[in-house]
DNA sequence: AAGCCAGTTTACAATCATTCTAAACAAGCC
DNA sequence: GGCTTGTTTAGAATGATTGTAAACTGGCTT
């Protein structure tokens, strides 16, 4: 099971239109269907948050939409293999997707479950290895794990 | 499934002694049982390298040493638990230890699922954000994810 | 407007990693 | 040697995710 979504506030809360949804399900080579026009509309909205399958799923839900399980993982696969989404790695017993595909880094706070944005400019790597041959670097992922305070005494 | 579990070859390839293994658990609070030093034998020789629960009970079984699928998963547990090992984030469909607990990083290539060690050193941050309130930063984990490099033309 | 077909969605079964459970076992202290 | 408590075990159970084969639908073509 999951929880714990923490959304990143901010940013341009542009409302998505649906052609322009069309259009860019279009333009990353995905017919444009009914149901992945309403996961789009949920999540290419231009707010930076974190879903799971099954958040996401409920979202749907509520939404009225009727989406099949599969589809979710599915659409989530396809949102990501055309770069709409990303995925985030910091649970290895189920995926996290962020709806923010610019560069930036993240908070993990392992106790709570609870994931957050860090801005790419506030992470500076100041030296980083070659990569092996026959490998280039395709990104650089810092994920900052963090732990309760403790009490003061 | 799983595999290809690269490791880093170099290291002080120091051969546990029984004694040495049975003191190490019992500094972690762990009960010296023969699948743990079984186990232990194996993972904390000093070698650097990557395995899965699969992996790891694979080499148990040709070690002639029969322990449980569970006890596997409860032994990689404690020893995390412990700081014998760690945890690698680099895939959400299973889980994957280091043996090497030391600061330092990885390169990861998602085409091969080819994970090998970046020495600490190699990577220096030179900008930070602050924790969030009530937070402190346990540690910050780099993932160089890697790509084919493209064919000469 | 009708027909078509490749790409999609669907319900459901299947897979796979991991954890739970309750009973059998064993470490190490008396 | 016997206990007591922590461990291990086999097997069931759980949960996320993917496979399957049939039904459906964008969006061309006519």
């Amino acid at each position: 099971m999951q929880q714990n979504l923490s959304q990143n506030s901010d940013q341009k809360t542009a409302t998505p239109d649906a052609g322009d949804l069309t259009h860019r399900l279009r333009m990353a080579g995905l017919r444009p269907t009914r149901q992945r026009l309403a996961i789009a509309a949920l999540l290419l909205d231009g707010r930076h948050r974190h879903v799971t399958a099954d958040s996401l799923a409920e979202e749907i839900a509520e939404s009225g939409v009727r989406v099949a399980g599969a589809t979710i993982y599915n659409v989530l696969n396809q949102f990501t293999a055309a770069g709409l989404l990303r995925r985030v790695m910091v649970r290895n017993d189920y995926s996290l997707f962020d709806t923010n595909t610019a560069h930036h880094h993240h908070f993990y706070r392992p106790d709570t479950d609870q994931l957050t944005d860090i801005p790419g400019d506030d992470v500076v790597l100041s030296r980083l290895p070659a990569a092996p041959d026959g490998a280039e670097i395709a990104s650089v992922d810092v994920v900052v794990h963090l732990s309760p305070k403790p009490v003061p005494r």
